[in-house]
RNA sequence: GCGCCCGUAGCUCAAUCGGAUAGAGCAACGGCCUUCUAAGCCGUAGGUUGCAGGUUCGAUUCCUGCCGGGCGCACCA
C-alpha cells in the first residue's frame, strides 16, 4: 500500500505531503473482502480529493501487482476491499503445519527483560478467589508476553515483616493456649480463621505443651515464624496446584536485611527528591502526577510501607528489567498514582512500570453475594474453588472478562457448570478433533506423513466456504497474540478461542472429514490438525488443558 | 467532597489505534442424533450502546457535564 502511495505522487496523481498510517483490518461482513484499507478515507483530507478518486488511483497502482490477489474492489464512502485466492489462504496451513507449537509465536528471541509481580496477598491466610484472579491473569500474561519474545520473570512479593505478621503470630498462640482447654479472648483484629486453629494444632501435635510456659512475648516471634511458614506453603502449593510457579519469592524482611530502605531514601535525597516537614520525611511525588507528597518516615521515626514499596521497586529495576509489571486488585489503586510517581521521582521512565488493575471478584452462591473477610474467617479459598470446580474451568472463568471490570463468580453456577461453562466448549472442539483422528488412524490414514507431502496443489479440494472461514480465523492468530500481549489482555484469547471452536463445530457438522475420497480426506486432515495446533497453542497460553477425549 | 474504574440484548460480556449493517454465550421459543463424540449444530426473537452536548467524512470508542454502580482517598499495614 505504501508503495502505491509513493507511486501515485511520484506520477503527480496525488500531491499530498503528508503520510498516513496504513492500516488493514479484516472486515465486519461477508462480501467486503478478505481485508480493507481506510487509506483512501485518511488520504481525503490531505489530498482534499473525494476518497472514491483516490482509491481508484490506488488501485491502478495495486491491481496486477501480487498474485495472491483475486480482486480489488471500492465500496462505500472509499473503503479499498481485497479479495484474496484461495490459495493465499491454503498457505497458512502449510505455515501452521511449519511451525507447529511456535505458530503464532515470534521468532525474535528477547525482546525485553520483564518482572511480573502478581498475588502478592500478605500470608496471613489461604489464598482466596480475588487472588485466583490475579493468579489467573499474571500467568496467563506472563506466556502471552513470551509468546511475542519477551523474556519474563514471575515474582511475589510476601509482606513478611510488620504488624500482620505480630498480629498473625499472636492468633496462633492465643489459639494454641486455647486448646489446652484455656479460655481465650482474641483482641479485636486477630485473625479468626479455622486455618489458625490448624496451625496450632499442627504444633500441639508437634511440640506439646513446651509453650505453654514463660511469657508471651517470649513465644510471639516462634509463633509468628511457624505461622508464616505454614502459611507459605500453602500458598505455594495451592498455586502450584493451580499450574504456576513462581520465579522468585521476594521477601520484604530480606529488603530490610538489607538495608535497602534507608539507602534508598538517601538515593531520593540525593536526588533532592526527599524534604523534610513537621518531624517527618517526604518524597516529592507531586511533580510527577501525584495528588500530595507522601510521608515515608513518620515523626516517631518508623518508616511507612510506601518507604519499603519504593524500595522494592528499585530492587526490582537495579535487578536489570527493562520493565516491570505489577498486577493489583482494585481496592489498592490509589497507590497507582504514588508509587508511579515515586519510580520517576527515582529517575527512571515512567513507561517502564505498568500498573495493572484488575477489579474485585464478586463471590456468589446460589445468586447471593458472601461477605467475606479474611480476618473473620469466612472466605472461600482457591483451593475450594478449584476443588470443586476444576483448574481449567476456574482458568478459564477468571480470563473470560476484561480484567477492569468486577467479575461475578457463582459458586453454586460454576460447579453445576456443564453447559453455561465455556471452557467445555472449547476443550470439546478439541477432543472433537482427536476423535477424527483416531477415526483416521483406525482407518489406515497416516496423518503425520500426510502432512508431510502437504503443498499448496493437495490441499486445492478445499473449497467451501465453512473450510475457508475456518482458515482466515486460523490466519488471524498470530496477530491477535500481538495484540493481546500488547494491550495486556489476556480476555481477547479466551474470545478467540471460543470463536474458532464454533467454527470448528459448525465445520465438523456440515461437512465429514473422512470420506470416500481420499484426495479430500487428506486435505481435510491437514485442516483439522492446523486447527488443533492452534487450539493447543491457544490454550497453552492460557494455561489450560487440551484433553484428548471428553 | 476529590480521584480511579465501569454503564452495550432479559442476564453475563465482546467489539481489532475513530471505521461499513454493534456481535457472542446463557435464558426463551422451534427444529436436527441408522453418520468422525448431541458437552454439538441450525433457525426465531431480543438494542435510542445510561442521559445531554461537543470534536469530524464517520463516535460504543476521543472531550465536557450530568445520572447510576464499584473501589479508593492516613505521619495504617
Amino acid at each position: 500500500m505504501e508503495d502505491a502511495l509513493q507511486q501515485c505522487r511520484s506520477q503527480g496523481i496525488l500531491t499530498g505531503s503528508k503520510k498516513p498510517k496504513v492500516t488493514l483490518e479484516i472486515p465486519k461482513h461477508d462480501g467486503q473482502g478478505d481485508f480493507a484499507t481506510t487509506l483512501a478515507l485518511a488520504l481525503a483530507k490531505i489530498e482534499k480529493k473525494p476518497p472514491r478518486e483516490i482509491a481508484s488511483a490506488l488501485i491502478s497502482i495495486l491491481e496486477n501487482q501480487n498474485s495472491w490477489i483475486e480482486k480489488i474492489e471500492i465500496a462505500g464512502p472509499g473503503y479499498i476491499n481485497f479479495f484474496l485466492t484461495q490459495d493465499f489462504w491454503r498457505q497458512t496451513l502449510l505455515s501452521i503445519h511449519e511451525q507447529k507449537s511456535g505458530f503464532g509465536k515470534t521468532s525474535v528471541p528477547t525482546k525485553e527483560k520483564i518482572l511480573i509481580e502478581f498475588v502478592s496477598a500478605n500470608p496471613t491466610g489461604p489464598l482466596h478467589v480475588a487472588s485466583g484472579r490475579a493468579a489467573a491473569l499474571g500467568d496467563a500474561l506472563t506466556r502471552l508476553l513470551e509468546a511475542v519474545g519477551h523474556q519474563v520473570d514471575q515474582e511475589y512479593y510476601l509482606n513478611d515483616i510488620g504488624a500482620q505478621m505480630k498480629l498473625l503470630g499472636r492468633s496462633t498462640y492465643l489459639r494454641y493456649r486455647e486448646l489446652f482447654g484455656e479460655k481465650i479472648t482474641l483482641p479485636e483484629g486477630s485473625y479468626q480463621g479455622d486455618y489458625i486453629i490448624e496451625i496450632a494444632e499442627a504444633l500441639k501435635q508437634k511440640d506439646g505443651d513446651r509453650y505453654l510456659s514463660g511469657t508471651e512475648t517470649s513465644h510471639l516471634d516462634f509463633f509468628t515464624q511457624y505461622s508464616l511458614k505454614t502459611i507459605i506453603t500453602w500458598i505455594k502449593t495451592d498455586l502450584h496446584d493451580f499450574g504456576i510457579d513462581f520465579n522468585t519469592w521476594f521477601s520484604e524482611k530480606d529488603l530490610h536485611k538489607n538495608n535497602e530502605v534507608p539507602e534508598v531514601l538517601e538515593f531520593l535525597k540525593s536526588k533532592t527528591m526527599l524534604y523534610e516537614k513537621d518531624g517527618a520525611q517526604w518524597v516529592s511525588t507531586t511533580p510527577f502526577g501525584d495528588d500530595k507528597d507522601r510521608v515515608v518516615v513518620r515523626s516517631n521515626g518508623h518508616k511507612t510501607y510506601f518507604a519499603s514499596d519504593i524500595a522494592y521497586h528499585r530492587n526490582k529495576f537495579k535487578r536489570g528489567y527493562d520493565r516491570l509489571i505489577d498486577i493489583w486488585g482494585a481496592d489498592h489503586h490509589g497507590y497507582v498514582n504514588r508509587i508511579k510517581a515515586a519510580t520517576e521521582a527515582m529517575g527512571y521512565e515512567s513507561g517502564r512500570l505498568t500498573i495493572l488493575i484488575h477489579q474485585l471478584v464478586n463471590l456468589l452462591r446460589d445468586g447471593k453475594p458472601v461477605k467475606m473477610s479474611k480476618r473473620a474467617g469466612t472466605f472461600v479459598t482457591l483451593r475450594e474453588i478449584i476443588e470443586e470446580v476444576g483448574v481449567d474451568a476456574t482458568r478459564f472463568f477468571f480470563l473470560m472478562r476484561r480484567s477492569d471490570t468486577a467479575l461475578d463468580f457463582d459458586l453454586e453456577l460454576a460447579k453445576k457448570a456443564t453447559n453455561e461453562n465455556p471452557v467445555f466448549y472449547v476443550q470439546y472442539a478439541h477432543a472433537r478433533l482427536c476423535s477424527i483422528l483416531r477415526v483416521a488412524k483406525s482407518q489406515g490414514f497416516d496423518t503425520a506423513a500426510l502432512i508431510k507431502n502437504t503443498d499448496l496443489n493437495t490441499l486445492k479440494p478445499l473449497t467451501l466456504p465453512e473450510e475457508m472461514a475456518v482458515i482466515r480465523e486460523l490466519s488471524r492468530y498470530p496477530e491477535l497474540i500481538h495484540s493481546a500481549a500488547d494491550a495486556l489482555e489476556p480476555h481477547r484469547l479466551t474470545f478467540y478461542l471460543q470463536n474458532l471452536s464454533g467454527l470448528l463445530h459448525r465445520y465438523y457438522f456440515s461437512c465429514r472429514v473422512i470420506t470416500e475420497d481420499e484426495l479430500l480426506t487428506h486435505a481435510r486432515l491437514v485442516l483439522i490438525t492446523a486447527i488443533r495446533i492452534v487450539l493447543q497453542n491457544g490454550l497453552q497460553i492460557l494455561g489450560i488443558s487440551a484433553p484428548e477425549e471428553m
